[in-house]
RNA sequence: GGCCCGUUCGUCUAGCUGGCCCAGGACGCUAGGUUUUCAUCCUAGAAAUCAGGGGUUCGAAUCCCCUACGGGCUACCA
C-alpha cells in the first residue's frame, strides 16, 4: 500500500528550540519534500508545568528562519487541525479507556510519594525498581484491587494514572530505517504511564494517537527516543494500527565539542557558539542565550551546516541550497554515531556564503550596522566598500572592524607598523606624494604608475613607501589594493589623512 | 546497576554487497606561491597501526564473537 509521506515535528515549547532541533526539522523537512510529501508542526505541550510562554512563537520564528515551509501545523491550520496537543485534550482520554477496556492498560493509584519511597529501599538494596510486569501485582492499582475498589477510588476523586501493560515474555521489534533492527525484552521494560493525574496523556499516548490522526507515515526523531519506541510499537498494536504504523528513524545526537555528553540547552554560550537559532531572552531569568541570527550566521549557511553533521551525500560537493538538499537527502546516508559542532567548520561555511553574495546583497546587511556607528554613506558608497572587502569576512557584522577606514579617517596608527617602516625620511616622501596626488590626473592607474616612478626614481624602498601610505589612509598593515582605497576616499580626503599622519607619527 | 545505540585523521566524514584503501575529501594546522600589507585565493605537507583482541578467508576498515570506551534511556519531562 503507497501511503503519502507524511512527517512532523513535534517540539516542546519549554524554552528555545535547540539547535538539534532544528537539525531534526531539516532532517524531516529534507526527507518529506524530496518525497513530495506533508511536513506538520505540532506542539507538544502536555507537561504544563514545563510551559514557557513565547516558546511556540520562538520555534515558529525559527523554523521560519532557517526556511522549512509546513504545509500543516499550529500556526497555518490543516485538516487535522488542532495541531497543538493541549488543544486536544480532550481527545486522547477515550483511547486511554480503549486500551483500558482491552486489557492493555490499567489504573494505577500509587502516589508519586509513595513510588520514590519504594525507588528508595530498592536502591538501598542496590536493586532498580521499576513498575513492570514484576512488581505491578505488589501496587495499587485496578490489576489488584477489585472492580468495586477501582471504581471506589475512581469515583471518590482519588488521583490515578493510567499505565500500559506491558505483556510478559515477549520480543518486540523495533525496525528502525536508520539503526536496522532493534529488539527488546518486554520483560525488562516498565509499565510507562500513558495518562497523567492531571487529565493530560503523557508523550508516549499523545504521540501515538496524534500520529495516527495525522496520519504521519515517518517518525524521524532523535535518538533519546529509541528506547521507549518499543512502547510505542506496542501502542500501535494496542489500538490495532500495526498497518499504518509509521517507520521509524532516530537520529544521532549532537554531541558537544569539548569533553562528551549530548549538547543541551544548558551548554549556552560556555563553547563559543551559539546553540539556539535564534537570541533568547529567559522570560524568568531575563538571562540572554545568543542565536545564530543575532550572531551573523545566514540561515542558507545554517542549514548547510546542520545537514552535514550526521549526513552527507557521498560525494565532494559541500555548498547546498535547501533545493539540493532535499535532491540529494536521503536517511541511509545518515551516519549512526554523534556528531560533535565544529565552530571552525561553521565558520568556513558561513564565509562560503559571504563569498557567494554580490556586494549589494552584503551592503544593504551592512547598512544597519553602519547606521549603528553613526556613518550616512550612500548605497553605492557602501556597495563599493563590501565589493572590496566582503572576501575579508566571516561574517558581514565583522566588515567593520575591516573597512571602517572607508568611513572615519584613522585615529591611531599601528605601532608595531610605525616601528618597522617609518623612518627620518618618511615625512618628507609623504609630503611628496600628496604632491603628486594633488597634481595628477586622479585615476588609478595614473595614480599608481606616477607614485610607484616617485619611488623608483629616487631610488626608494617601494615597501617602505607603500606601507607608509597604507599606514597614513588606513591606520594598519590590512586592507584591500592601496590605490582602490584611494579611489574610493577621494583626493581630499588622501591628501588630509597623509598630512594627519605626518603631524601626528613621533 | 539494568537495557539500548554507537566507535575510521583534532573535527565532520568517504568506505557500507570483502581485494581498486600501506584508507579518500572537507574544516583546522604547517610550509610555499599570489597579493609590495592583511585577508582571500592557489599549491604542497603533516595528520587515522580503521577502539583493542580473537576468529572466518588466499585476502577485512569492510563479515562473526568478545572486551574496552563513549553516548542515550531508566519521571505522573518531552
Amino acid at each position: 500500500m503507497e501511503r503519502k509521506v507524511r512527517v512532523r515535528f513535534a517540539p516542546s515549547p519549554t524554552g528555545p528550540l535547540h539547535i538539534g532541533g532544528v537539525r531534526t526539522a531539516l532532517y524531516n523537512y529534507l526527507f518529506t519534500k524530496k518525497l513530495g510529501g506533508d511536513m506538520l508542526l505540532r506542539i507538544e505541550d502536555t507537561d504544563q508545568t514545563r510551559y514557557v510562554p513565547g516558546a511556540e512563537q520562538y520555534i515558529i520564528e525559527a523554523l521560519e528562519w532557517i526556511g522549512i515551509k509546513f504545509d500543516e501545523g499550529v500556526h497555518v491550520g490543516g485538516k487535522c487541525a488542532p495541531y497543538r496537543q493541549s488543544d486536544r485534550k480532550d481527545l486522547y482520554k477515550q483511547y486511554a479507556d480503549q486500551l483500558i477496556t482491552f486489557g492493555w492498560a490499567y489504573y494505577a493509584f500509587d502516589t508519586a510519594e509513595e513510588l520514590e519511597v519504594l525507588r528508595k529501599q530498592y536502591e538501598s538494596e542496590k536493586k532498580n525498581f521499576q513498575y513492570d510486569c514484576n512488581t505491578r501485582l505488589g501496587l495499587k492499582n485496578s490489576l489488584t484491587l477489585s472492580a468495586e475498589e477501582t471504581e471506589k477510588q475512581i469515583t471518590s476523586g482519588n488521583p490515578y494514572v493510567i499505565r500500559f501493560k506491558f505483556p510478559a515474555n515477549t520480543e518486540i521489534l523495533v525496525q528502525d530505517l536508520i539503526r536496522g533492527d532493534v529488539r527488546m525484552d518486554s520483560n525488562l521494560l516498565d509499565d510507562k504511564v500513558l495518562f497523567k493525574s492531571d487529565g493530560m496523556p503523557t508523550y508516549h499516548l499523545a504521540n501515538v494517537v496524534d500520529d495516527h490522526l495525522m496520519e504521519i507515515s515517518h517518525v524521524i526523531r532523535g535518538e533519546e527516543w529509541l528506547p521507549s519506541a518499543p512502547l510505542h510499537v506496542m501502542l500501535y498494536k494496542a489500538f490495532e494500527w500495526e498497518d499504518t504504523m509509521p517507520q521509524f528513524a532516530h537520529l544521532p545526537l549532537l554531541l558537544k565539542p569539548d569533553g562528551n555528553g549530548k549538547l543541551s540547552k544548558r551548554d549556552g554560550d560556555r563553547l563559543g557558539f551559539p546553540v539556539f537559532p535564534l537570541q533568547w531572552q529567559d522570560p524568568k531569568t531575563q538571562e540572554i542565550s545568543s542565536g545564530y541570527r543575532e550572531t551573523g550566521y545566514f540561515p542558507e549557511a545554517v542549514v548547510n551546516i546542520l545537514a552535514f553533521l550526521g549526513w552527507n551525500p557521498g560525494t565532494e560537493q559541500e555548498m547546498f541550497t535547501m533545493d539540493e538538499l532535499i535532491q540529494a537527502f536521503s536517511l541511509d546516508r545518515i551516519s549512526k554515531s554523534g556528531a560533535k559542532f565544529d565552530l571552525e567548520k561553521a565558520k568556513w561555511f558561513n564565509h562560503q556564503y559571504v563569498l557567494q553574495k554580490t556586494a549589494k546583497e552584503i551592503a544593504e546587511l551592512f547598512m544597519p550596522i553602519l547606521k549603528d556607528k553613526g556613518i550616512n554613506s550612500s548605497m553605492e558608497y557602501v556597495e563599493q566598500v563590501c565589493s572590496l572587502s566582503k572576501d575579508r569576512v566571516n561574517f558581514v557584522n565583522e566588515l567593520w572592524e575591516q573597512a571602517s577606514f572607508f568611513f572615519i579617517s584613522p585615529d591611531s596608527y599601528d605601532e608595531q607598523v610605525v616601528k618597522k617602516r617609518w623612518k627620518e625620511d618618511t615625512p618628507a616622501h609623504l609630503q611628496k606624494i600628496i604632491e603628486i596626488i594633488g597634481n595628477t590626473d586622479f585615476e588609478k592607474q595614473i595614480l599608481h604608475d606616477t607614485i610607484i616612478s616617485y619611488i623608483e626614481q629616487n631610488q626608494l624602498n617601494m615597501g617602505q613607501i607603500m606601507n607608509c601610505l597604507r599606514l597614513s589612509l588606513v591606520g594598519a598593515a590590512k586592507g584591500p589594493d592601496l590605490f582602490e582605497i584611494i579611489m574610493l576616499i577621494g583626493k581630499n580626503e588622501t591628501i588630509s589623512r597623509i598630512t594627519k599622519a605626518i603631524n601626528t607619527i613621533k
